[in-house]
DNA sequence: CCCTGATTCGC
DNA sequence: GCGAATCAGG
């Protein structure tokens, strides 16, 4: 199908209508709605009054044939060290809720500040005997710096990175371990670390 | 996943 | 000029 004078004016018309370009489409016949768009534009009346999209569709005009230059890979240093573990951040009491089940306190413990928070393997429950020895081990902790980190200090990191009350715990890792004892217990958990409870 | 219009580009 | 392919939002 071409784009006769009739067809064109029935797509203005319907087109300041506001009909969609696929109705137009479907309305014509013989045509895709991309082929409607397409003559919408080239007969230059495309925004129509309202949803003016042009705003948002300039901002970012995508290049795409030019995959010679510009590369964008920026990757994160997924590799590094640390890399939060489990459920940093150990502050606050082990609290538990109505069911008695220990509520990660660590979770909520850092939310506040940064707001691209790593994602954090989720549902895990911490023994909380666990969580109780981490705290313990907190005021005992070395408080390292990222730079004073090395191979036999435990990486695991307390507080929020965005802050200045951000360390590393510091202390003598476990054999082959990054943590030390203590944070090796909450860092890496057995797949079901409560046990079936009876009842 | 459905839809929308916008843009690019080989034809 | 045309419109498929692709993209960006909703």
């Amino acid at each position: 199908m071409s784009w006769t004078d009739e067809r064109v004016e029935k797509l203005k018309k319907m087109w300041a209508d506001e009909h969609s370009a696929s109705e137009i489409a479907k309305e014509l016949g013989g045509v895709t709605r991309n082929a409607v768009i397409g003559k919408v534009h080239r007969l230059g009346l495309s925004n129509r009054a309202t949803s003016n999209r042009s705003a948002t569709a300039k901002a970012a005009p995508k290049e795409r044939a030019a995959p010679a230059a510009a590369k964008p890979a920026p990757k994160p240093a997924a590799k590094a060290k640390p890399a939060s573990p489990a459920v940093p951040a150990v502050k606050e009491e082990v609290e538990l809720d109505e069911n008695g089940i220990p509520i990660s306190a660590a979770r909520r413990a850092i939310i506040p500040a940064g707001q691209p928070l790593p994602p954090q393997p989720s549902a895990n429950e911490i023994s909380p005997e666990a969580l109780a020895k981490v705290s313990e081990v907190e005021k005992t902790a070395k408080r390292l710096s990222l730079m004073e980190l090395t191979e036999k200090t435990c990486k695991w990191p307390v507080g929020d990175p965005a802050t200045e009350d951000f360390w590393f715990c510091g202390l003598g890792v476990q054999q082959g371990k990054p943590y030390c004892e203590a944070h090796v217990g909450v860092a890496f958990q057995p797949m079901s670390s409560r046990r079936d409870r009876r009842r």
